[in-house]
DNA sequence: AATGAATGAGGATTCATTCAT
DNA sequence: TATGAATGAATCCTCATTCAT
C-alpha cells in the first residue's frame, strides 16, 4: 500500500477559486468558505495544505509572481541591445497579463496591501536577477540614463500595466500598435 | 422646531480613522468596529453619516480623490508649455503624495479592488477635465506625442507614484535631485 | 398664544403604520424606526404620544378591539330573539373584518402573543357586558344551551374569522350565501 | 474519509428551545442568540441545521403541524359514523393540545403570522387527507350539510382550540363534560 | 410638540479555525 | 488525506430609546 500524496489538484483548484473570488468580490469580501464552496473542497481541506488564510494568500501572490516573472524575463539574452531588451520585457509582460488577468488583478490588488510587507520576496528577487544586470550594463554602458533601476523598470513596466487594465476596463484596446507606441515611449524615456 | 445639528467633526473623525486603518491593517481587516473604535464614536453612529460600509468607503474615495485632484492641477495655466505643464502636474503630484501618505495609500488601495467598479466617478473627471484639454491643445499643436491621454498622463503621474512608494518603503530618498530625473524621463517619453 | 396640542393626525398615523407594517412583515420585524418611517414622523416622535414600544401595541390593540367591539354588539336589541342577536352579531362582525382587514389581521396575531397577557382588557369587557347579558338571557330562559358563555360566543365568532381568513387567503369567497350557511350553522350549536 | 456525524440531539434541543421561547416572550422577542443559550448550543451551530431563522421557524412549523395532524387524524376508519368521525377527530386534537400545550401556542401563533405565507404545505394536507375524504363522503351522503370541508372542520377545530386556550389561562377549566358538551354542539352545527 | 443626532445593546449571520472520524 | 460538524469571536447593521434643541 503505498503512501498518500497531497493531491495537487486540490491545491491547484484552492488557488484558483481565490484568484476568480479576489477578481469578483475583492479583498475585503474573500473568506475561506467562499474558497473552498468555489473550488468543490471542504474548508478544512485548506488547512491540510496551507497554515492559515494569510499563508494561503501569502503563497499564492509569491506563486503568480514567480510565474509572471519567470515569462517576463524569457529571451532576454546578453547580446541584445538595450532597446531589444526594454522590448521583449515588455512585450513579455503584456502577453503575460493578457493571457493571465485574473492573476494580474490578484497581483494589483494584494501588491497594494499591507499583507505585502510580511512577505519574503527572496526568491522572487533571484528570478528578476538577469534583467537587472542588463540593466546594469546598460547603464555602465551609457545605453540608459544612470538612474535607480527600480525607477528604469517602473518605466518600462507601469505603461504596460495601465494600458492593459484601461484595455480590461473597455476604455481603450491593446492594439499592436498601442503597445508599440509605449515600448517607443518608454525607451524615449529610459535611454541615455 | 429644534434639533441637534451635525457634528462635521463626527464625520471626519470617521474618514480620518478609515485612512489610518486602512493603512495598517489592509483592506481586508478593517471593520466597522474598528474604525469606530478609532474615530471615538460608536458603530451606530456611523450609519447615522453613511448608508453602510460600501458607501462609506466610496464616499471616503471621492473625497480622497478630489483633494489630490485639485491640487494635481494647481497653477495649470493655457499660456504653459507642454513641458511645464507635465512638470508642474508631477511636482503637485508628488508634493500632494509627500504631504498625505496616508490618503495617497488609500488611494491606491481602493483603486485596485471591485468596489471602483461601483463608483460614479463623474465629479472627479470634471476636476482633470482642465489638464486633459491642456493635454489635447498639446497634442494638436504637435508638441506631445499623439496617443491617448490616459496613457500620456500615465507615464506623468505612475513614475511618480513609484518613487513615492519606494521612498515609503525606504528602499530610496525622494529627494529634489530624483523628481528631476524622472520629471526629465517622463517629458522624454511624452514629447512629440 | 393658545397652547399646543398633540396633532391627533400625528397618533393616527402611527396606529395606521403600525397595522400595516405588521400585516406586511408581522411581528418578529417591525421596529420602531420601520414605524416612524412609514408614518412620516421621526422616530423620537413616537415617544411623545408612547412611553415605548409595548405601550404603544397594546394602546393598538385596544384601541382596534375596542372599535371592532362597538360595531359588533351594535343594533343588539332587549327585544330580540336569541336567533336574531346571534345572526345580527354574526354580520356585525363579518362587516367589521371585510371593512377593516389590517385590523382584523393585526387583531389575530397580536391575540395569540405573549404580549396579550400584560393588557388590562376592562374596558373591552364593558363593551361585550350587553351581548353577554343578552347570551345569559338566553340561557335562563332556555333558549341557548345551558354553557359558558366564552363557548357560546365562540360559536359565532370563530367560523365568522375562519371564512374571513379564507376569504382573504382566495381559498373561498364570503358570499351572502356562505355568510347564511354558517349563520344557520352556529345557531344549531347554540339553540337549546 | 470519515466525519462527524450530525448530531440528532442537536437539532432536537434547537427546536424544543424555540418552541419553549416562543410561548415565554413571543414572536417579535426570540431571537437565533437567546434560543442558542436556551438549546445549550453555539449561534453557528443553529446554521449547521438551518439556512437561516425563517427557515428554521418554517421547519419547525411543519414539524408541530404534522405532529399534530397524525394525532388528529388516529383511529379514523371508513366504517365510522360521520358523528364518531368528529368526535374522535376532536377528542384527538384536544388530546394533543394538553399533552403539548407549548406547540400548540407555537402553532397558534405562526399560524396568524405572515411566515406562514412563505410555507410549501402539501405533505400537511396529505396528512389530513383521509379526514377530509371521510367529510366529503359524509356530505354525499346526506349526514353532513353540503358546505366547504374548511368550514365543517371550523366548526370542529375551532371550539376545541378555544376551550384549550381558556383552560391554560385559566378561565375553565377543560373537564370531561365540557368536552362532550361540545362535541355536541359542533355535531350539531355540520350534521345534515 | 417635534425631531435629527447619537448610542449601547443586541440583531442575524459569517468568520477562520479546530475537532473527530 | 479529507471532511462535515462544531464553535467563539467577529462581521455588518438595526434596535429601542434618549438627548439637545
Amino acid at each position: 500500500m503505498g503512501m498518500r500524496h497531497k493531491d495537487e489538484n486540490k491545491s491547484e483548484a484552492i488557488f484558483q477559486a481565490t484568484v476568480q473570488l479576489l477578481n469578483e468580490i475583492g479583498f475585503s469580501d474573500i473568506s475561506m468558505s467562499k474558497i473552498a464552496r468555489r473550488a468543490n473542497v471542504s474548508s478544512a481541506t485548506i488547512y491540510v495544505y496551507f497554515a492559515n488564510k494569510e499563508d494561503m494568500l501569502g503563497k499564492l501572490y509569491i506563486k503568480a509572481k514567480e510565474k509572471m516573472g519567470r515569462q517576463a524575463v524569457e529571451g532576454l539574452l546578453d547580446s541584445m541591445s538595450m532597446q531589444a531588451v526594454c522590448e521583449r520585457y515588455m512585450r513579455n509582460s503584456m502577453k503575460f497579463i493578457l493571457d493571465n488577468p485574473d492573476y494580474f488583478m490578484f497581483l494589483e490588488q494584494f501588491a497594494t496591501s499591507p499583507l505585502m510587507d510580511k512577505l519574503c520576496l527572496e526568491d522572487i528577487a533571484l528570478l528578476f536577477a538577469p534583467l537587472h544586470e542588463l540593466m546594469e550594463k546598460g547603464k555602465r554602458q551609457g545605453e540608459l540614463k544612470p538612474l535607480a533601476t527600480l525607477l528604469l523598470l517602473a518605466y518600462c513596466y507601469l505603461p504596460v500595466a495601465q494600458l492593459a487594465k484601461a484595455h480590461f476596463k473597455g476604455q481603450l484596446e491593446a492594439t499592436e500598435e498601442l503597445l508599440q507606441q509605449i515600448i517607443r515611449m518608454s525607451w524615449d524615456a529610459v535611454r541615455a
